[in-house]
DNA sequence: AGTCCTACGTTACGATATAACATACCTTGA
DNA sequence: TCAAGGTATGTTATATCGTAACGTAGGACT
């Protein structure tokens, strides 16, 4: 995934420097959505910047190369499971466990364009986050 | 409006009093969302609470009652133009303008439903935003 | 070598939100 | 009638989230 993130980003003259790419990983290794705070303390740790723009930096890079979404419900960000590829998505957020899904949403994205286009409104970005619970805490082993 | 929702309200044994009311008025009044401290200034100079929670609160309780609805990209609030009803909402928000319309979504609730359904995730809210152009910005007169 | 441009780091601050506590104001029932 | 308990309001204080602005370092290109 990461070999991946860097082929993307060397192909759009775009530079996935050490803090981003450690920004990456991160969200790649919690399978909840991280919090910039969280992000920052991380960093911080690993001997990088301590100050809030370091983290809001990385973080921005990442969801402009569409490497990593950010969660309006949660003010917290996630690793995009599809990078490259244009998908519209939508997050699955757990309630009980907290773990967020990435969810391909092409027919949710069409019936909300429709939607809006009846109304004369024009698309240019969604967001489409559902609250609920996961597989695994619907039906608790 | 108003009186649509002082019914709703006392049917529910819960009290639309003066500072929930009046906020409720102010995010009709105004057809864009407003964001808690815009509320709270107002409040403040018509002799209301001038700390946060005075206007948290009152929101809060709109949004619990289903007369108002929180704008996850906006960290901001509008007035709901159907109380009462059971209804999925999407809002359209001018990225021009800034105008937030409120529209009916069943559609799109379904096709989301269906999308979770598939991975087994049960949804039990869920946040639908897009951002755009309205009609009178997308085609300037 | 000098000039840009980009990224990183910092200070300082602004914006959004809530915890915790005190007070007032209704009920409701003895 | 008035005590008891619940609900709503108001306050102080603080937590959490986010950005503006400035300075520095390093690579890329003359």
């Amino acid at each position: 995934m990461l070999a991946r993130a860097e082929e993307l980003s060397a192909a759009r003259g775009a530079r996935l420097t050490p803090v981003r790419r450690r920004v990456l990983e991160l969200l790649l290794e919690s399978h909840r959505a991280m919090g910039a705070y969280d992000v920052l303390d991380r960093l911080a740790a690993e001997g990088y910047g301590k100050q809030p723009p370091v983290a809001y930096r990385a973080l921005d890079f990442l969801v402009e190369q569409g490497l990593a979404h950010r969660i309006a419900r949660l003010n917290a960000f996630t690793a995009c499971i599809h990078p490259g590829e244009a998908h519209a998505a939508a997050f699955l957020i757990c309630r009980s466990c907290h773990a967020v899904a990435e969810s391909e949403a092409q027919a949710v994205r069409q019936a909300l364009d429709a939607t809006a286009a009846g109304l004369g409104f024009r698309v240019e970005r969604a967001t489409v986050e559902a609250l609920g619970l996961c597989p695994s805490c619907v039906a608790p082993s």
